[in-house]
DNA sequence: GTAAAAATTAAACAAATGATTAAATATGTT
DNA sequence: AACATATTTAATCATTTGTTTAATTTTTAC
């Protein structure tokens, strides 16, 4: 029995996972009460602490989760060595737009639950995936040094790749209210940017 | 006394405005407890209530005023007619990205507040000002229509221009970390996108 | 079938938290 | 100086909130 329900993934804990997950990706940690779980997971309050110890302990988990899917876009693509720089932008773009149109509250709170941590996510982060030293990296290097590229720090493009895809998604309460868009018209400008942010950068990347 | 006060802005209703705001911005509304405010103005917990009758009642008026802040750098660009679409955009682009260096965190608290607010700061935003409308956008508009910049809808030239700007102080603590920058080294590059959005942007908004 | 183990529940606890009260102090007015 | 008003303080209240406990039910192992 305790099989057959994890297969079909309505475990007691996958479903204080899935609820929590939900609320805190909503409210935030400190916005979140371990009675919303509770209620959105449709299980007596005392089983949260039961199979996770604390709301501490389950949020730490569901942070790590999110934090590795708003990473993995990135760490999957960046150190192929067999892609192009060309080829890697664009997958990169286009994997993550697919993955934000689907789970568009990642990023935010990501970022805002990253502000109060400066700690132990972080050590995490860069113990992971150097960045700097990804073969993505080397190959921007390589592109500068044959003057392909305008000599600018990689940092810029990275910056640049990153914010044209994932700030749409941080700021879209605000944008889809000044842009008077509903959600049907904003995901379809996210589709158009697939295919436009990658043009965009290798314009940007030109640029002297 | 009491007006001496409010001219070199000791009085205690702005110590306890001043604390909130640093306090509200740090942590969020829901990781704010009054008892920090109340420390960190230094004043007796009850002053904050007989001042501003309730933590939300305070939070509003803070929320308010940087979400002002947040805007204006825009708003009193947007609607000049006399300056250049150029123009716009680099004064925009330059009189952000100042803001943002020294009060880098008001981004993130505005747009993950307003995640959770989708009421009543968005409909005061909207009223306010129709982006839209803006003489920004009808000189996109005719810039399209002239041909000189390629037919993709303003929204995106706007998010763009938005995400450039801003996304790199939301995302700070990641990107400082994953590009291995001290905050030193990150205003730096701040500073040097004063002058390379622009550029960025137009070339932007030429690609076919 | 039965006993042990695991899962679930209702109730309660202790600490945190937003707010209020009543008394004390400071300030302004005449 | 004397009174009224405004400000400040310490103490307290009522609720919320994370967690625990002890009893009950369900599942597992033999």
């Amino acid at each position: 029995m305790k099989i057959k329900k994890e297969i079909i993934d309505h475990s007691t804990e996958e479903k204080i996972k899935n609820a929590a997950r939900k609320v805190f990706t909503q409210k935030g940690y400190a916005g979140t009460k371990t009675r919303d779980i509770a209620e959105e997971a449709g299980i007596n309050l005392a089983l949260l602490n039961y199979y996770f110890r604390s709301k501490e302990k389950l949020f730490d988990i569901i942070m790590l989760e999110s934090f590795q899917e708003f990473m993995r876009s990135m760490i999957s693509v960046f150190n192929d060595e067999k892609t192009s720089l060309e080829k890697k932008i664009e997958s990169m773009v286009s994997n993550y737009i697919d993955l934000l149109i689907i789970q568009p509250d990642i990023p935010l709170f990501v970022l805002s639950e990253l502000r109060n941590n400066p700690n132990e996510l972080i050590k995490k982060m860069s113990l992971d995936n150097n960045l700097m030293k990804s073969f993505f990296m080397k190959q921007i290097q390589q592109a500068i040094k044959d003057e392909k590229i305008s000599d600018i720090s990689p940092v810029h493009f990275f910056m640049n790749m990153m914010s044209l895809t994932v700030f749409p998604f941080v700021a879209s309460p605000m944008l889809k209210n000044l842009g008077g868009l509903n959600q049907e018209e904003f995901d379809k400008l996210m589709q158009q940017r697939k295919k436009l942010i990658p043009k965009w950068i290798k314009a940007i990347m030109k640029v002297k």
